[in-house]
DNA sequence: TCTTTGAGTGAACATATGTTTACTTGCGCT
DNA sequence: AGCGCAAGTAAACATATGTTCACTCAAAGA
């Protein structure tokens, strides 16, 4: 009796809505891919991304009703993964001077991590179409938001109202990304960059927070 | 006598170089006209250009031998901007606490007066095309030092030793940018947001200055 | 077992694209 | 006055694009 299951004669690899999942994780995916060769999403056709894909043009619109909406999506995707970042840099526990260094490794080592993801996020947060820009600001101001919580939780910077917490946290998310461009340019055979890179960062970090210490009303 | 000339008939009102020059720059205008209703560099095609610049495809290869060369010359044009941008707060003289709100105001007027400019640089600085992204980071970089000379020179931050300063300054023209791109999002037409704008910024370079003053090998 | 459903196909379409070619036409030099 | 040079033109081309339609054919439900 080789065969256990009696009607279902065989029992697919995958059943429909995986399948379907499937082709457009694809989709998702070729976009990336095609982003990393060195284009932005505005540039991209819906022919390319399918043909990467490996289907046929006609298959997109069973999946996305335009370009852009698959942008948001990768957008959405993106979001997630910063909050994963938050968290992640929150569960190393708290030395708050040693933790810059550790957290600016942790990011280092996201941003290779997800470097589709973020080569996405960093070109269309100031890219051409602006209906992909203001959703990639929200995700951005989320995040700046949950970490502007997370300091004054972990009673980082307090002697600062809010407000003048939430425009450094703004600073913070700013430089990131600002670092995250430079990073995603460097030459990945040399690798005594990436570490002035980091010394870089954790120093340019290190200042804001100087700052932030002096800072009165 | 009503001619004042007697062989050259009519005098054309533009000579040759002169009209090569203008339609030259018809095309330039045209590329940034483009970007600015919504659409990076890359998503740019040539008979779009030609078409907005009034002429025919053909006359572009009359000036450019491909499209990155028309934005490789948007570049050097946005170089030259910037330049001109710190020579004007330069000039101002240097009450050095004042200064901050001063220039700050002075760089809001300069991106309303070169709004297409600034929009090709935040957008290209992070953009698709390498070439482009490269070229716009090197023109940065030579605004970032130029400033750092300046401030030596104007004794402002005389604690810093001279890496110190590179990395504080390459921080502020961050901040610069990241700002630039807030900036030419605000919608137009309610004015206290631009208040709040550069009050926000104000803000984040005192901050910074603050952490320079304290900075500490 | 039979039927329904819907993800993926293949072909067709109208339109847009980059690039080349031979051409016009008028400025500017002799 | 006459001639050359080159900026702009017009047309043609091969190819790429977005979108549609009727289709297949296997999984899922009856």
């Amino acid at each position: 009796m080789p065969n256990p299951v009696a009607h279902p004669e065989v029992t697919p690899l995958l059943n429909r809505g995986e399948r379907k999942q499937r082709t457009r994780a694809a989709l998702l995916s070729a976009a990336l891919a095609l982003m990393s060769e060195g284009r932005g999403f505005g540039a991209l056709s819906l022919r390319e991304i399918t043909a990467r894909a490996g289907v046929v043009p006609a298959t997109f619109y069973r999946h996305f009703a335009q370009l852009d909406e698959l942008g948001l999506v990768l957008v959405e995707e993106s979001g997630l993964m910063l909050r994963r970042l938050l968290r992640d840099v929150r569960r190393t526990g708290l030395p708050p001077t040693a933790m810059l260094l550790t957290s600016v490794k942790i990011y280092r080592q996201f941003i290779e991590d997800h470097r589709a993801h973020f080569l996405f996020v960093v070109t269309e947060r100031s890219g051409g179409s602006p209906v992909l820009r203001a959703a990639v600001r929200r995700e951005e101001s989320h995040f700046s938001r949950e970490m502007a919580l997370d300091s004054r939780q972990a009673g980082l910077m307090p002697g600062l109202s809010s407000t003048a917490l939430e425009m450094t946290c703004s600073l913070v998310v700013g430089t990131m990304m600002f670092a995250a461009s430079e990073l995603l340019d460097l030459p990945k055979d040399q690798p005594q960059l990436e570490a002035e890179w980091v010394a870089r960062f954790v120093r340019q970090l290190r200042l804001i927070f100087l700052g932030a210490r002096a800072w009165r009303e």
